[in-house]
DNA sequence: AGTCATGGAAACAGATCGGTTTCTAGCATC
DNA sequence: GATGCTAGAAACCGATCTGTTTCCATGACT
């Protein structure tokens, strides 16, 4: 129910969605409606519509992080990890409430990088590619700066296609995906130093 | 000067760059002062602004397109002419003014897979990805359909991330681009049946 | 019971939204 | 020179925008 979290939580978690579905140019109005909070609390709890932009899109990082890459407490090799978030975000798709990746959208949405809302975006894109990383250097590839980037750039290449087209993705993320890990050396299970 | 196309050319010409550089959500009265079309004969024009951001969307198409892929008529290999599409779109964002792929842009503010404006988008985003497929084709790739998606993606990846970075691509696009290519035997001048 | 802080409801402000309408200046045609 | 069409300027409509303010119900503490 709308009443047990606190009127921060309650607008953060009505933010994070309805600007997500319906974009940044919501209005504080409906926002707060959808929240039970009062336009009053919430410029009390937020300097600007601005703030909350970058507040809410902050406040669901970890949601997103959990979504697309859980703990890394599993026995997976690297690569079964990185194609997972591939496979999690055509699930998403598939389940028909993907609209694109809140971090990009928003960037898109807002135009200017200085906006709060576009550091936030900036830094939680930032740490999908940084999670490509890790597992990289872990699978032992080649040039594995490189190759998170590159991967980071399916990811919301596959999403971009997503929202265009309106339509599943029926696995091109995790193939693609799969063609730069081959190329790069990063086979299921092993290390790419041990298959040289 | 603005006064020597017609209120229509100067319409579509304004719309086509405030709707991507300041987002749909721009105003119309807004358009029309940076038109010199007054707000009659825009509604008189075009149904509705949501008209009229598909038909500035369309109208700009043919010059997105000489852009990132000049005409066939030139002596290089399918593979240089894709690999120019990255590095066009490279150059693009070293200029500073570039504030993501328009279609993609449109698509993700205007939310709504039936906007007028949201089917302009994926026709001319088809549109990258038959050209992909006509050249790679032309190459001999294997499985040119799925190639040519994963480049379009590729494309939209590099996009993406030039819009939340807010910086130079530094060729990640085309070398990406690159090792798809390579994986599929597409090389450079040749076709890839005689390269096997 | 009395006091006080919390927070929702709602009015308000000034600006802007998409869209319509009125008015008039300019200009070609007869 | 009179007539009629085009199209810009600008007022207007109701709705909505961000942000502020007033008012009042609630509930905790003394």
């Amino acid at each position: 129910m709308t009443t047990s979290a606190t009127p921060r939580e309650r607008l953060l978690d009505a933010a994070g969605e309805l600007f997500y579905r319906d974009g940044v140019n919501i209005g504080v109005d409906a926002l707060c409606k959808a929240a039970g909070v009062s336009k009053k609390s919430m410029y009390q709890l937020f300097r600007s519509k601005d703030e909350l932009i970058a507040e809410s899109l902050a406040s669901r990082g970890p949601m997103y992080q959990v979504l697309l890459h859980p703990g890394a407490d599993d026995d997976r090799s690297p690569r079964e990890r990185i194609l997972t978030v591939f496979e999690r975000q055509d699930e998403l798709v598939a389940s028909g409430n993907y609209l694109g990746c809140p971090y990009v959208s928003t960037a898109v949405e807002l135009k200017n990088p200085e906006h709060p809302g576009s550091v936030v975006a900036r830094h939680f894109k930032q740490q999908l590619t940084d999670f490509f990383h890790r597992e990289l250097v872990t699978a032992g590839a080649d040039d594995p700066s490189t190759l998170a980037i590159q991967l980071t750039m399916i990811f919301d290449g596959a999403s971009a296609r997503s929202v265009v087209r309106a339509q599943p993705l029926g696995g091109i993320g995790a193939a693609t995906a799969s063609v730069l890990l081959d190329a790069a050396g990063v086979h299921t299970g092993e290390l790419a130093t041990q298959a040289r």
